[in-house]
DNA sequence: ACCAAGTATATGAGAGTTCAAGTAAACTGC
DNA sequence: GCAGTTTACTTGAACTCTCATATACTTGGT
């Protein structure tokens, strides 16, 4: 019944498990070393930075920065206490709140964001050639259309 | 100074982050449910059942199960708690121990495997031609190379 | 206007992870 | 043969994440 993988298949998934772990966690230390924040902060301050007025809805910004709700409702609370984030109603929707991203937290990000880079070339773009990464590219694009509801 | 990403670097990487998390937060998901495991632990279960009696010391452990030492002997004591898994004083050196597979440790991963094969399939598998799965492979392979050690 | 159902977010508890120490045993050189 | 270092593992605290639940507002019928 079941379809278990074959021999390529298992090589494929472990190296795939592997090469993605070492990646996050190479991420998440230098971030948390030089920036004193996970790398899911990072995503947050991000895609404020990015939004008009660098602000955005919970929900919005939870789908942006690609976390539960739930999540990010605690580390906006998180960055809130640091200064970086702050909360407002929003005026249209009671129910709703806008997270803004504050000048300090923008600097966090400013400051962050050259380490950070350099990581990400260190573990992953400066390994691949220019074909691999279009490969890359393509797969993941193929994961995200079937798994992105 | 900075090299910062150029546009078709910028969206790998970002694909690279959902696909990644996609898959993750899918494989934890059915595992937590079906069998109220974390992939971790189950990662952690793998790699006993695979090692001679079913038994591994707690350093080669956590190489192969891709976890710290501190994670692994959190999670060691966690998965005793639920008699998966034992701890035995290591004879030739004291200073070590040995974890070993339960019996129903070893009937939990056999219940959890196909379920969780099934996952891996859904959300990777199914969805790469045999070539991405050739590529994917390769670029996995890259990266560990470099960052492994 | 009212009430049921749905939406937006928060919150608390429980579980897992990390980091920094802590303990204990094994080497290492003199 | 014993100080000093390294190795193997554990522990506790702080933090993050998940899951279930709670709260507050909105909306859609009647």
């Amino acid at each position: 019944m079941t379809r278990w993988l074959d021999a390529d298949e298992q090589h494929a998934w472990r190296s795939f498990l592997a090469a993605t772990q070492l990646i996050y966690e190479a991420l998440d230390r230098q971030l948390q070393r030089d920036a004193g924040m996970p790398h899911t902060y990072y995503m947050i301050l991000v895609a404020l930075s990015e939004a008009p007025a660098r602000s955005m809805r919970m929900s919005e910004l939870a789908a942006r920065a690609q976390s539960s709700q739930s999540r990010l409702s605690h580390a906006v609370a998180r960055l809130e206490e640091r200064g970086w984030v702050r909360r407002e109603r929003c005026p249209s929707d009671r129910r709703g709140n806008v997270a803004v991203l504050t000048d300090e937290g923008f600097a966090a990000l400013a400051a962050a964001a050259p380490g950070h880079v350099e990581e990400v070339r260190r573990s992953l773009f400066d390994v691949l050639t220019p074909e691999q990464v279009r490969d890359l590219d393509e797969i993941c694009s193929a994961v995200r259309n079937t798994l992105e509801r």
